[in-house]
Formats: structure tokens, C-alpha cells, sequence
DNA sequence: CGGATCTCTGGACAGTCGTCAAGACTTCCT
DNA sequence: AGGAAGTCTTGACGACTGTCCAGAGATCCG
């Protein structure tokens, strides 16, 4: 009895999560191509094959389906860069891949990236958001820090920077080189990885 | 005759002009409390001592009130950090100096800068914002410019790395600072400031 | 003073927004 | 089959948005 009712609950809770993913996926799609400000629910319903109305079926409130958007998205960053960390056998080839990756990340998902940008934004602003992007931020801080340490060992020296200052600065330089390629500006996503190229042998001691 | 009317008509532009100002130091103040995507023109004229109407007069629309603003704003982040480049003596001193300075201005300066940082954001979504944005940019590496190779020339050693470069790497550790600072993070601008203090030596040939 | 020009107010407009609820449709179990 | 539960559509609501405009008020000139 209890194990029929678990059985069918646990499928309708499945599906449930399977449908506010699905929902979540129109939303991020939408997001990423009108930004925060001009993101509205109608527009993420019509970006679905849903009606409007559907949205408060699956998310209590405008910030509760942000908020899922965030989470969702989160999942897709934390690995992006582990394959590299995990095929490097030295350290000028983890160099060279990473700096690239960076640069080809940039190309290929800027409209995800300005998002992120756009939400981690959204958080200086309202208190409601600082806790998922506080959370995603270290995510992708200790993403970043697999990558140095394993730099740093290759190369065979310790490393002169914190987690939070290597984070910093390569973000610093990826969010500039976003600026520059969506503007337009020709040969942005090389110099971001040029750039990085150059930064990293700057994180270890000399 | 001719001078007549100029002196008027100028005495009126100046005084056009001024209120301008006046409403887009209304609009900044308002804007850096709420953020873009929140802030309505009735919200900027209720911050101001005018009814919401006249930011019609004076603004064609509300996106040459929004670029007015930037272009103001813009006016005073350009010299923020160029008496310490004038009265710095040693390589230290302008060391600690800056880094002490970004800290100070992260602290004090939260809710403009999260402004600014909004702004750019934008730009990634909207083009009118962008030659704007890409401008204020520029400006703003050139002041890191100014710091980076006062201080190269005071240790006596060639940079390594370009003003852009140099440019996104400390603006990199001062977005997370703010973020962490605004988020109540305790200590944040100080690891700013300590990260900061950090990098500039890594900007030098070694 | 009186008329012309500049400045500002406050209301109206057509849209859009987030939210909600009534009801239709679907799916599932007994 | 038939009812219960879950899912989705549609239309409505009040609030808010940017924009416009008629007219009041202020200022300046001859």
C-alpha cells in the first residue's frame, strides 16, 4: 500500500521536477537573450510550448523560477573545465588548453555567460538572489582553483595567489573579453587567451 | 542684436544643461539604489524635487536620460586615483596607496560602482548602450595605465603585461570584492586590498 | 504693463507586468 | 465506467510602465 502510493508520488514528484526543468530550460534560453531587465513570464511561457498561466503551476513567484534558473544552471559550470585538468600531463599543455578553452567558452556561450554576469549582478542589488550566486561564485572559484593547483603542480612550484584572487582575476579577464567580443571588437577572444596564457605562470612563485 | 540673443540663448542652454545635470545626478543616486532593471522614471522624479513629467522636457527619452547619466558618472571615476599617481614617491608607497584606495572605495563607494557594473551589464544585452559603455571602459583602463606604469617606472622594472590586461585583472578582484562586500562578508575589501597589493608586483617583469 | 517664451505640473493614454482563479482537459486508479 | 487527482488554458485583475499633452505658472523682454 504505502510502497504503491511512494511509487506513484515519487513518479508524479519526478515528473513534476522533469516538467520545472523543461520550464527552467525556456527560461534560461529566454534570459540569456533579453537579459534580467527586459525578461518577462509571458515571454519565457512563449519561448515554451506552454501558456503563461503554467508558470505559477510549477513556481510560486517570479524570484522561485529565477532562482531554479540559477540552480540549473549552476550544474552545467562546475565541469566545464575538469577534462582539461584531467588529460594535462604537464604544465604548459594544461596552459595552452585551458587559455584556450576560455577563449572558445567565450565564442561559443556568450549569451549563458552575460547571463550569469547579468544575475551575479542582480545579487549587488537584491538580497534575494546573494545566497544561490554566493554559492555558484565558489563553485566556480574552487572550478577555477582545480585548474591552478594542477597547474601548479605540474610545473613544480607552489602557488603565490589565494582560491578567491585566481578566481578574480581570470574572471576579471573573461568578463572583459565578453564585453569586447559581444561588441564586436575583432580578435577579443584571442587576446583573452593570450591574456590568460600570460596570467598563469604569474600565480606561482617565482 | 545677434549678441543679445547669444548671450540669452546661451545663458538659457547653460541653464538647461544644468538642470540636466541636476535630474541625472537624481537619476544616478536613484539608479545605484535600485538597480537598472528596477528603477521607473516617476521612482527618479520622486528622488528628485520635480514632477515626473519633466524628465520629458529635459531627456528626449528614457534612454538618453540613462546615457546621460553614464556619461556624467563617467566624469568622476577618471580622476579617482591620479593624486596618488602624482604624489607617489616609491614603488611602495604607490603600492600601498592604490590598494588602500580600491579597498576605501569599494567600502564607500558600493552602491555607484554596483551601478556601473549594472550598466556595463547591460550593454551586453542592449546596443544603444554599448558606445557608451565600451567608452567609460576605456577611460577607465587608462586610469589602471596611469597607476600600473607610475609604478613600473618608480621600481625600475619593464611591465609585463598590457593596459588592457593590467585593466581586467584588478577590475576582476574588485567585482568580487564588491560582490562579497555588499553581501556582508566580513573583511571582504580587506583581501581586496591584500589581493590587490599582491598582484601589482606580478604585473612587472620579473 | 502685456505678450512671448521658457519651465513645470498632473492627468490621461495604451501597454505590459506578475498574479490569480475558474474551468477544461488529461491521466490514472478502482 | 466513473470519479479523483493532476495538468494546463484562458481571461481577468490591479498595479505599474514610458510617453504624451493641455494648460498652469514663472520669467523675461520691449
Amino acid at each position: 500500500m504505502t510502497e504503491v502510493t511512494d511509487r506513484i508520488s515519487r513518479r508524479q514528484v519526478d515528473k513534476f521536477a522533469e516538467r520545472r526543468s523543461q520550464l527552467a530550460t525556456s527560461a534560461l534560453r529566454t534570459l540569456s537573450e533579453l537579459g534580467y531587465a527586459r525578461t518577462s513570464l509571458r515571454e519565457i511561457a512563449q519561448n515554451s510550448e506552454f501558456s503563461h498561466g503554467v508558470l505559477h503551476y510549477y513556481f510560486r513567484d517570479k524570484v522561485e523560477l529565477i532562482t531554479h534558473c540559477v540552480r540549473q544552471y549552476k550544474a552545467e559550470c562546475v565541469t566545464r573545465y575538469d577534462e582539461i585538468v584531467v588529460t594535462a600531463t604537464t604544465a604548459e599543455g594544461l596552459r595552452a588548453d585551458f587559455a584556450e578553452a576560455l577563449a572558445t567558452t567565450c565564442r561559443e556561450d556568450a549569451s549563458m555567460h552575460r547571463l550569469w554576469y547579468d544575475l551575479r549582478n542582480q545579487a549587488l542589488f537584491e538580497e534575494s538572489f546573494r545566497k544561490d550566486v554566493l554559492e555558484i561564485d565558489q563553485t566556480l572559484e574552487l572550478m577555477i582553483w582545480r585548474v591552478v593547483t594542477t597547474y601548479a603542480d605540474l610545473a613544480g612550484k607552489p602557488l603565490a595567489v589565494t582560491p578567491s584572487t585566481a578566481y578574480g582575476l581570470l574572471d576579471g579577464l573573461f568578463t572583459q573579453a565578453l564585453l569586447r567580443h559581444l561588441a564586436g571588437v575583432p580578435g577579443a577572444t584571442e587576446e583573452l587567451s593570450a591574456a590568460a596564457h600570460q596570467t598563469l605562470p604569474k600565480l606561482l612563485q617565482p
